[in-house]
DNA sequence: CGTCCTTTTGATCCGCGTCAAAGGGAGTGG
DNA sequence: CCACTCCCTTTGACGCGGATCAAAAGGACG
């Protein structure tokens, strides 16, 4: 298997094969950890980089109350601290939904790869400004979209992430998310995302059951949830995949 | 007047007297633009940056049934599309609050501004990094808490934001957000930010009208919206401001 | 077999959206 | 200088969608 993190930049700009080399042969020690871990928590000051080898992740952050509002969501090849480099304290926490390998990277070897290798670095950079791309369409979901339409459209997102890194076979895809998971994501209870998710099911857009999803109908599904893909901006440039 | 740009990179991380001086006669056109002017449209390329000199500016997504959801402000020494040299194209719109002034930097020079001034590109990566921070706090802030302690969360937050870059004499600030922008923020109706504002008036936390917001209690304030201003991530290394 | 978590279903209730209209202030034109 | 328009704010009434409460059902696991 191709380092995962080598196939998430590629889906975003071109590497050389220098950068490949370089991205594959990254010294890291690999960890693994068990499903509802917490990886690193809010205000902490983590001194390596964590990079998500296999399984799920998500960022939250909780409220006084107890409650929490999940913020992102991490698959295989995301790196979930670059930015504690320039901002060094965490704003939120990271946990675990599925048991995890994780690559810990040390800070230097992380500045030195931006540093010589200018497409890694743009690739980087592009990565984060995906991710806030993807937070204001977050905040129009919750914040403009009814139940049905917000979580149709995180499950067409979360769909079109994991198959830009080759981890959907065709329409199927893991979803190792609880009901309650959803509800926490998009502003709703899990008794209203309950409701949706029959919904969608009547209406024959999608399968969901243990954990994994299957989209029967995509351009119905997208347009249940006005989904526009162009906030992911994957690259025009880079032509047909693969 | 100082170059609010310097003024807002200062505010993050510090900067050499080089700097200042690079920054403070950085070669720009400025042209003057109306409120309610759309600056930047979605899916545009711009081939010039532009920083905000004077005035206010709201980043938005349109929804197709006409309604909008808006996903970020603009105050002076703000940059309002750096992005857009990785990504090329912006996925929401950019319009303005008030009259303004722009300064419109060719892209080459903001390149080479940021390969020979490490501290610059440093500031410039932390502008963006909080910017992020802040898209969380909001999907945090519309997600989880009610009408009530949203609103009053938005108006400390744009209280610390413009004392951050001198704008706020004390406790006061200009404010030129309608009830309805307030609404389109905080995914609410203009009825209830209006039933809102009147209770925070009532209970003494604030005073608004005319466009000018005064804070009366800012404790108050932050503890009725859940506030804790960790996320905009004011250096801590920075010291006391001047 | 018992415990725990997640999903599902049903019933109730109230907060906020919706609709409607009045009031106020600023700007414009006769 | 007044009349008119336009936009924003304010107020009131109503109805519904989704939160809340409660409990049952289904699985996974020890």
């Amino acid at each position: 298997m191709t380092n995962p993190l080598v196939r998430k930049l590629e889906g975003l700009t071109p590497l050389g094969d220098k950068d490949r080399q370089v991205l594959g042969s990254l010294p890291m020690t690999t960890v693994t950890r068990r499903a509802g871990d917490m990886l690193i928590d809010e205000e902490e000051q983590p001194s390596q980089v964590h990079l998500l080898i296999e399984g799920w992740a998500f960022r939250h952050k909780a409220l006084p109350d107890g409650r929490r509002q999940i913020v992102g969501y991490l698959i295989p090849g995301d790196l979930c601290d670059i930015h504690v480099f320039v901002l060094k304290r965490m704003d939120h926490a990271l946990s675990l939904l599925s048991d995890a390998t994780i690559g810990l990277i040390e800070a230097d070897t992380m500045i030195g790869l931006i540093d010589e290798h200018p497409r890694i670095a743009r690739a980087l950079t592009w990565s984060t400004l995906v991710d806030e791309a993807t937070l204001r369409e977050w905040l129009v979901n919750i914040g403009r979209r009814d139940p049905y339409a917000r979580v149709a459209h995180l499950l067409c997102e979360m769909w079109l992430r994991m198959r830009a890194v080759g981890l959907a076979a065709d329409r199927r895809l893991d979803l190792p998310l609880t009901q309650t998971e959803l509800g926490d994501t998009v502003g709703l209870t899990p008794v209203t995302v309950n409701r949706v998710l029959q919904r969608l099911r009547r209406e024959q857009l999608i399968t969901l059951s243990d954990r994994v999803l299957t989209i029967l109908d995509a351009p119905g599904l997208m347009q249940a949830s006005d989904f526009n893909a162009d906030y992911l901006h994957r690259d025009q440039n880079l032509g047909s995949r693969r």
